[in-house]
DNA sequence: AATGAATGAGCCTTCATTCAT
DNA sequence: GATGAATGAAGGCTCATTCAT
């Protein structure tokens, strides 16, 4: 345990501890205690180096984020849009399954859905929306609309919904669900049933103006 | 006000208040003397029916459960099966919407989801079970398929999640997302949406084999 | 040291307690271990009977203020003014001579005076306003005046700031301004000294209209 | 801004930042971390260049008397007494109206007056003692009397507490008892005030021997 | 049977101080 | 000489639990 160090490592060493901690405890029961220990630093360190246990769980998101969230793939104007909803789904399934910093990203979600600490309020709205954007575009092209009228938004949501199933499910009921594990064939499998069920949907839901 | 009660009375007032606060707050936050409190009983009243705090959770999530499961609608075979689809979103939609008992499932199911106490998992099969059946029939004859092929299963999926979204976001977040409150009347426009969407999805995979 | 009390008891041993320990030490250094400790109780007590440091800070105010300030003077009306305001003072001076409570009180009104918690500001006024009123009307008595002019107001203050010199001034120092021990009798002169010098600066400021 | 200064002149300013936060919030409420921050120095500095708090605070005591003795207006022996007794009186509540260095001095003095330390008792007389002596003179005069008899003692006493209202009650708590905002004019009259009550005061003692 | 007084363990936070650099 | 990273000690408060009555 190196007495003096540059500071920023110490720092990072609670954070990513933080992170740990937080996603497997929830933010009540993560104890700052736990944290520092884990980070081999003083019980102090959380105060000195971010203030207090709310500011150390915000920068916990924000650092979980940025490791767990794949980069916006670049969209070609060329590809038709049909295969960029495929791309879409297929990317956001991968990272949903992803067992590494996407399982710490998706137990704090979870634990923030479920006991909202209003932490997150603000930094929530900032991550989601650029990708929010991408899949509003494609949506529209598909359904061949303008405009963000509701129809589109309620897309949106029926497409998001389907592939968040892999968060909002546990493992192993999902797995009882589908009777087989889930293995990286099965999330493609899947995915591709969203994207084929979610263009149908969508089509269908753009042709028709909406009742 | 009876000053000297059955015993069983207070026990009842105070698993119902559990109900609620664990609902709520979680099992972390949900504290001892608030459910006392709501419950109009002394502090020790939890220790003194119930042991301790942990097995009175065991004992709200049981009765929560019961609260919740609400009879599944009798299905009129006579029904176009599009029509038994609409009718099963629309419950299915309103029971989540509803601010009671199932409201309070939900938030207990989610947090088990976050944290599992591992405590659930044969109270959730039995739960689920029946419901489910009731939907991958309806299901079945509308993409005129027998048998429980994947891809059935995998539009019940697309069908559940799209309606989870009530329950799987927050109020607020859905309201941003929307731009308007989450009126009955929306609800109502949703759960049209979705059956329409899932209608349409469903027969897509249906019509030609999984890809 | 008894497991089991009244409730009553427990309470008011604290309490005594945090009157001595914030006499002695000012807010911010009493500690309520010390408190608590000195009152025979467990550390949680405060908590448990009072909410927090705070609130029993201002308990402990009102207790002290109960225990020092003697009932007011019935005032005969047939008493000429001038012997109204020379008891008036001698009662005074006499209270904030003795050194038991009244200890007490002016240690933490001097501490109050030179760090305001701003937890009295309410307290404050109720408790020293009636007295006020007592004063002022011999004042106005004296000077032959009615209504509650500036200058009845800046007679009230001379007279009241000449007898807080005890409270305000060490003893150590007031000693060594007058070079003597602070006897009752000396006391006793002060008060006849101040009486005569506040009747004289009365009937003058009362005489001449305020300039 | 030099990177490297002399060294005093980082002493310095956290000297003066000392006196400040001292007298803002006495000696437990200052936090060393505050007065570092106001010198614009390292949080280790008080300990490099002060040993440690306590250290600094006498320091600081030193050095706020030291900035607010102001010094005596020269009498002019020509000048009658009743207008040097004014000239006095108007002086001092103008010093300790002003919030600048008497202010703060006031403030270390009413924290040790509450809680002493035990630190500026030599400090003290040798501020206050040629202060007193001129004020003496004044009322001796004034009383037409000669000697230092308990008397005149006593009429120095009144006066100065008089004057110390401004001190030894909040400002608040003032213009709750005047009913207006502590202006320049305000004080003007009441240096007024006290100026006429004290000399008749005086003079009713002066002329008839003390009772 | 049921209560409320009382407690101990533990948590988050503050803060003066230290020490390698 | 001067700094900033790091810490230990302690403080106020919370809360589930216990126990005499």
């Amino acid at each position: 345990m190196p007495y003096r160090e540059d500071g920023k490592e110490t720092r990072k060493r609670i954070l990513d501890a933080a992170c740990e901690v937080f996603a497997e405890k929830g933010y009540q029961s993560a104890k700052v205690a736990d944290i520092c220990h884990r980070a081999g630093a003083n019980i102090a360190s959380v105060n000195y180096y971010f203030g207090d246990k709310a500011a150390l769980y915000i920068e916990a998101w924000q650092e979980t984020f940025k490791k767990c969230s794949s980069p916006l793939l670049p969209v070609d104007p060329d590809t038709p849009p049909d295969d960029q909803l495929r791309a879409y789904i297929h990317s956001l399934m991968e990272d949903f399954a992803n067992e590494g910093a996407q399982g710490q990203f998706t137990r704090l979600y979870l634990t923030e859905l479920a006991h909202p600490t209003g932490l997150i309020h603000d930094l929530w709205h900032d991550l989601i929306q650029p990708k929010r954007r991408v899949l509003l575009d494609i949506i529209r092209k598909i359904a061949g609309r303008e405009g963000p009228d509701e129809a589109i938004l309620f897309c949106e949501m029926s497409v998001i919904s389907q592939c968040r199933t892999l968060l909002t499910v546990r493992r192993n009921d999902l797995e009882y669900l589908l009777g087989q594990p889930l293995s990286p064939d099965l999330i493609k499998r899947l995915a591709e049933h969203i994207t084929r069920f979610s263009l149908a949907g969508i089509k269908a839901i753009g042709g028709k103006d909406s009742a």
